[in-house]
DNA sequence: CAAGTCGCAACAATTGCTGTTACGACTGTT
DNA sequence: AACAGTCGTAACAGCAATTGTTGCGACTTG
């Protein structure tokens, strides 16, 4: 499986943006941000562009611009960060469809269709119980 | 996530061959599960090895050749196969290392290892709960 | 009008999966 | 001993997704 790293950005950005906002400031710039995560700021605008698509973040633009939450951090999931920022099924069917005269060609993409449907509710079901608040109480709480 | 089908043609390569044993016949071949998948007999056999290196199939060589369960597919869970045809975790960290001079970029990695750590026990649960032979079963109850 | 930052397009590099060809290794049959 | 069928594996091309990078227009505050 080709791991990604998409959403670990992305809970990276968001917690140093509210760290940041906890620390007086209005706004972060995707530079900060991306000088933290050492990425590129472009990588981060990219991400916080589709975080914003999905509530989680506002962006003010000309001088004195950057990025400022949307919503409290304690009502914001990763189930959430993780929609806004991954696409498609974990697992896919057949690039090419079976061979339907056979009947396990026929029969085994409605069958693994479900299973895999269970196990990404499963999935979701178990982001939707970690909150940003707890990511950036877990972050905080790394030993020195 | 670039979601890939191996589990899926993994699973697949099993039931056929498990359901042309219980027809009678000893071993299937490469060539056989491929044109039932749609694909190319050399991408049957990568899988199959892996499989095999994992204890799951057996393979023949010479005149005569070809594949057959190792197990009976009740003793056989996703999870098996799963880890015989995956590799890597579900998500990744930062592709290059956070400012560790940051109190983000210090905390993010061991927070977020310790929750996908979490989430990939979950799904591994959930992988060891169905069976190869659950599968077979639900692909021979689909509608005709 | 100047400065700082976002928004976005374009492109290269990298990676992983898939498909394909090729050919040697192996073994039952003749 | 030769043949035929299939596995085992290397090599390579094609494709798609992610990441990194450059460039530049759009926007807003001072």
């Amino acid at each position: 499986m080709s791991a990604n790293s998409r959403l670990t950005i992305a809970a990276h950005a968001l917690a140093w943006i509210s760290l940041y906002q906890r620390q007086g400031h209005e706004v972060a710039t995707s530079e900060q941000i991306a000088t933290s995560a050492n990425t590129n700021p472009v990588v981060i605008r990219r991400l916080l562009g589709e975080l914003r698509r999905a509530g989680l973040v506002e962006s003010r633009r000309g001088m004195g611009a950057g990025w400022s939450l949307a919503r409290e951090l304690d009502s914001m999931t990763l189930l959430d960060v993780y929609e806004a920022v991954e696409s498609g099924p974990l697992f896919a069917m057949h690039r090419a469809t079976p061979d339907q005269g056979c009947v396990v060609g026929y029969g085994i993409q409605p069958a693994m269709q479900g299973i895999y449907e269970g196990i990404e509710e499963t999935l979701r079901r178990e982001l939707a119980s970690v909150t940003m608040e707890d990511v950036l109480r877990d972050v905080l709480a790394a030993p020195r």
